[in-house]
DNA sequence: CAAGCCATGGTTTTT
DNA sequence: CCATGGCTTG
C-alpha cells in the first residue's frame, strides 16, 4: 500500500477536502481543468490507503477511454497482488456486468444481444410497418426519437399521452410502434442502450440482487455528473441507498448531452437531494492559461440561468487567442496546415495539436489537406470501423451465434453472402416461424421440414448446418480469434469481398478483406485482455465502444475530433473549424434557447481543452452536400472578450450581418393592389433573392413576395426547413446581408 | 434469384 | 453529398 503523503501530494486545501471525505455524500462542483477527475483518482486511492476494500469502489467515468486511464493511475495505488480490483467503467458497461451476473432475477437471459441505434432503428421500421400507415408528417426518424426519449425518461407505451408531450393525434400509433417495438426487443433477446440502464434499475428493486449488489459496493464515484440522465440519476441513488456514500463531480457549463436526455438539473439539485452533503468548490485551474480561461468565461457568461464561477489559473496569462477568417473549406484546410506546421517548428508534438469541430462531416478537406501535406493524423471515430459493412456481416454471424434468438442479426446475413436464400424464401421461413410460434433461427433449422422453400431448401439447410457447426464450436470451447476466422471462412465473407474487391480494383489498406483480417486482430487483443472471456462478452464490449476510446496516445499524431468527443481531454494547442452559424450553433438548434445554450457550452468545451495555444476558424464560404453557401461567423465569436483575442480585427465580426427587423403595418398596406413590382414598394423591405434569418427555421432565400389580404406574404426557401409561406409581419424575420 | 442502375430524400452531436 | 430502395435486366 502506498503511503497517504504521496496519495495527497500535490493538491490544492479544497482538492485535499474531497479527497479525504470518507463517509456521506459529497459533491465536487467546479470548473474545466481544475482537477476534478483527478480529485476522483486520489479519492480512490485514499479510501483504499485508509482500508476500504478496493474491490468495494465503484467509479464510473464518461468513456472507456478515461476509465482505461484511471485504472492505470488507481494501479498503483494497490497492492501489487491484492485480488480485485475497483471497478471502473462507464454506466453502460458496468450495467451489463450486473445484468450478466444478476440478469436471471429479472428473467433475463444472460446471453442478452446489445442492440445499437441502427439494429434499434431496423426494429422501428419494421415496427411502424406492422403497425399500418405512419400518421401525416411522422417520419420513420422522427418516430425513433420520440421513442428513445420516451425509455429516457421511463415513460412506458401506456403513458405516452400522459408523460410526453405530444400532439394527442399522433399518440395511439406511436404507443403501438412503440409496444410493439419494446415486444421485438424481447423476441430477440435484446437491450437497447436504454434498456441496459433501465434493466439495471429493476435489478435494483429486485431483493436478492440489490442485496448482493449492495454488499459488494460500498463507495460510488461518478464522474462528468452533469451529463447524466434520469435513470443514471436512479441508479447513482439506488447503488449508494445504503451507504450514502456518492461522491459526484461534475461542472454545470460542461453539460453538452441534454439531446439525449441528460439532465443537467441531476448536478443543481444534488444539495436538495442530500441536504446534509458536503460540497466542495474547486477555483484553480491548472490547464489554460489565463487569457483562455477568460475567452472561454466571457462567453460562457452568456447562457442565462447559470450560476457564474470563479476560476483562476496559476499558469499565468499566456497568449491570447486567435481568430481566422478564412474564404472556404480549403483556405481554412490550408491554415489548419500552417498552424500544425509553426507549431511543429516551435517543437510542439503533433500529438499535443488537436483540431475540432462540430460535425465529423467537416473533418473531410482538413484530412485531405493533411495527407497531401503529409502531416499524421488520427481521427477519432472508433465506432465507423464497426460500422463498415463487412465488419457489421461479421459481427452479425457472431451475435447470432452467440444468440440465436437475435433475428436482425439473422436477416442480416442469412443471404449475405448470396447463397440463394431470396427474399422468397425468408418470407417463406418467416411464415413458418410465425404459424408455428418459434424464433426465426428455429424456422432456419426445420428447412428440412418446408418443402415450400422450393430450390431454396436446400441452401438453407446447408446455411443452417453451418451456423450449427460454429455454434458448436463456441459449446467446446475457442479462442475469439479462432472463432473469427473459422466464421470469416465458413461463411465466404472473405472470398465475397476478394472477389468485390478484385471487381473494384480498390487499394488495399481501405479493402473489406483488410478489415475481416484487422478484426481478427482485435479478437486476438480480446483474448489477450481477457483471458476467460466469452463470445457474449467479446460482442458486448465491441457494442460499447467509443468514438474515442480508439485514439492511441503514444502515436504522433494529430487529433481529429468533435467537441462532443473531446470531453475531459487536454490539448497543448487546440484549433477549432467551423465557428459558424448554423454549424455552431447547429442549423437543427436554431430558434430553441436551451439548445443555442448547449451549443455555446460546446464551444465552452472546446475551448477549455486548450492548455496554451487557441486557434478558432470560420469561413465565409462552405461546400455542404454539393452545393458552395456563404457562411457567417458564429455568434458566438462575438461573445468572446476581444481582449483575449489576438491578430484580427475583432470588429469584423462584430459588424451586423443582420440588417434590424422591420414590421410592415398591417393597416398601411391594406390596399388591394396586386404587388409584384416589388422594388418600388418602399413599405416593404423585402424582395425576391434576399437572404433572410428567421428565428424558428434558419437562414433562407425569399422566392416571391405578394400581398394577400392586408399582408404581404412571401415564400422563402429555407435551407434545413424547406420551403415555407410566411406572412411578413408577423414571421419574425431578419434580412441578412451578404 | 442476383446485380446493377437510377431516383429519392434526409441533412448533428453518441452511450 | 450520401445511403437507401425500387426497378430492370441477366
Ligand atoms: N493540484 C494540482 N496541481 C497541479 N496540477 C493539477 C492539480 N490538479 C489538477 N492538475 C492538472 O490539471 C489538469 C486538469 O485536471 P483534470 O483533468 O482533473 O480537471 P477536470 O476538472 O476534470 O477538467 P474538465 O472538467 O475540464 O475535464 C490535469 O492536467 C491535471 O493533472
Amino acid at each position: 500500500m502506498i503511503a497517504e503523503e504521496q496519495i495527497l501530494a500535490d493538491l490544492t486545501g479544497p482538492q485535499r477536502e474531497a479527497v479525504t471525505h470518507m463517509e456521506g455524500p459529497l459533491l465536487v462542483l467546479a470548473g474545466a481543468g481544475s482537477g476534478k477527475t483527478r480529485v476522483i483518482t486520489r479519492r480512490i486511492g485514499y479510501l483504499i490507503s485508509q482500508g476500504v476494500d478496493p474491490s468495494t469502489i465503484v467509479a464510473i467515468t464518461f468513456t472507456n477511454k478515461a476509465a482505461a486511464e484511471m485504472a492505470q493511475r488507481v494501479h498503483q495505488f494497490l497492492d501489487s497482488e491484492s485480488g480485485f480490483g475497483p471497478a471502473i467503467s462507464t454506466f453502460h458497461k458496468f450495467c451489463v456486468q450486473l445484468l450478466r451476473m444478476y440478469g436471471k432475477t429479472i428473467g433475463l437471459e444472460s446471453n442478452f444481444t446489445i442492440f445499437d441505434t441502427s439494429d434499434t432503428g431496423k426494429l422501428i421500421k419494421t415496427a411502424c410497418g406492422d403497425v399500418g400507415a405512419l400518421p401525416a408528417g411522422m417520419t420513420v426518424g422522427k418516430v425513433e426519437g420520440v421513442i428513445s426519449r420516451a425509455k429516457s425518461q421511463m415513460v412506458r407505451p401506456d403513458e405516452l399521452s400522459s408523460k410526453l408531450d405530444l400532439p394527442q393525434y399522433l399518440v395511439p400509433a406511436l404507443s403501438r410502434i412503440y409496444a410493439r417495438y419494446e415486444d421485438m426487443l424481447r423476441e430477440n433477446k435484446a437491450l437497447d442502450f436504454d434498456d441496459l440502464l433501465l434493466k439495471t434499475l429493476d435489478l435494483l428493486n429486485e431483493p436478492f440482487a440489490r442485496d448482493a449488489i449492495h454488499r459488494r459496493y460500498q463507495y460510488l464515484l461518478v464522474d462528468e455528473y452533469q451529463d447524466t440522465n434520469r435513470v443514471q440519476y436512479l441508479l447513482a441513488k439506488g447503488f449508494s441507498a445504503h451507504t450514502r456514500n456518492f461522491c459526484a463531480t461534475g461542472d454545470p457549463d460542461q453539460s453538452i448531452y441534454g439531446w439525449r436526455g441528460a439532465e443537467i438539473g441531476n448536478i443543481l439539485d444534488f444539495e436538495k437531494d442530500f441536504p446534509d452533503a458536503k460540497v466542495v468548490y474547486l477555483e484553480n485551474n491548472y490547464r489554460s492559461t489565463n487569457h483562455i480561461l477568460n475567452a472561454a468565461d466571457s462567453l460562457i457568461k452568456n447562457n442565462k440561468q447559470r450560476k457564474d464561477k470563479k476560476l483562476i489559473s496559476v499558469l499565468g496569462q499566456g497568449e491570447k487567442l486567435k481568430i481566422h477568417s478564412c474564404e472556404d473549406e480549403n483556405d481554412e484546410a490550408r491554415q489548419v496546415v500552417e498552424l500544425i506546421r509553426q507549431a511543429k517548428l516551435k517543437g510542439r508534438a503533433y500529438s499535443q495539436i488537436a483540431v475540432m469541430c462540430r460535425v465529423n462531416s467537416l473533418f473531410r478537406t482538413v484530412e485531405q489537406t493533411l495527407r497531401d501535406n503529409g502531416i499524421p493524423y488520427q481521427l477519432a471515430r472508433g465506432v465507423s470501423f464497426f460500422q463498415r459493412k463487412e465488419i457489421r456481416d461479421l459481427m452479425s454471424y457472431l451475435r447470432v451465434i452467440a444468440n440465436p434468438a437475435d433475428t436482425v442479426g439473422l436477416e442480416r446475413i442469412i443471404n449475405m453472402p448470396t447463397r440463394g436464400i431470396g427474399a422468397q424464401a425468408q418470407a417463406v421461413l418467416k411464415d413458418y416461424a410465425r404459424t408455428q410460434g418459434v424464433i426465426f433461427y428455429e424456422a432456419v433449422l426445420n428447412a428440412d421440414r418446408i418443402p415450400s422453400l422450393g430450390k431454396s431448401q436446400v441452401n438453407v439447410i446447408r446455411f443452417a448446418e453451418m451456423m450449427e457447426r460454429l455454434r458448436k464450436t463456441v459449446a467446446n470451447g475457442v479462442t475469439m480469434e479462432e472463432l473469427v476466422r473459422q466464421t470469416i471462412d465458413a461463411s465466404s465473407l472473405r472470398n465475397y469481398y476478394q472477389k468485390r474487391s478484385e471487381k473494384d480494383n480498390r487499394p488495399d489498406e481501405l479493402s473489406p478483406v483488410a478489415n475481416l483480417e484487422e478484426f481478427v486482430g482485435t479478437a486476438q487483443n480480446y483474448d489477450r485482455e481477457a483471458p476467460d472471456g466469452s463470445l457474449t462478452d467479446f460482442i458486448a464490449q465491441l457494442s460499447l465502444v467509443n468514438d474515442i476510446d480508439a485514439v492511441e496516445d503514444d502515436s504522433d499524431r494529430v487529433v481529429l475530433l468533435t467537441m462532443h468527443a473531446a470531453k475531459g481531454l487536454e490539448f497543448e494547442q487546440v484549433v477549432i473549424i467551423a465557428v459558424e452559424e448554423e454549424i455552431l450553433p447547429h442549423a437543427m438548434c436554431l430558434g430553441n434557447d436551451n439548445q443555442i445554450e448547449e451549443e455555446r457550452r460546446l464551444l465552452f468545451v472546446g475551448i477549455t481543452r486548450a492548455k496554451r495555444e487557441l486557434h478558432l476558424c470560420f469561413s465565409h464560404h462552405r461546400s455542404t452536400r454539393g452545393s458552395y453557401r456563404q457562411n457567417f461567423p458564429s455568434r458566438f465569436l462575438k461573445e468572446i472578450d476581444p481582449q483575449s483575442v489576438e491578430g484580427m480585427d475583432v470588429s469584423e465580426l462584430t459588424r451586423p450581418t443582420r440588417v434590424s427587423q422591420f414590421v410592415i403595418s398591417p393597416r398601411k398596406s391594406a390596399d388591394t393592389e396586386a404587388v409584384t413590382a416589388l422594388p418600388a414598394r418602399p413599405k416593404c423591405q423585402y424582395r425576391p433573392g434576399q437572404r433572410v434569418y428567421h428565428q424558428k427555421f434558419g437562414y433562407g432565400v425569399i422566392q416571391e413576395v405578394y400581398l394577400s389580404g392586408t399582408n404581404y406574404n412571401a415564400s422563402i426557401q429555407f435551407n434545413i426547413a424547406g420551403l415555407k409561406k410566411l406572412v411578413l409581419g408577423i414571421a419574425p424575420l431578419h434580412i441578412v446581408q451578404s
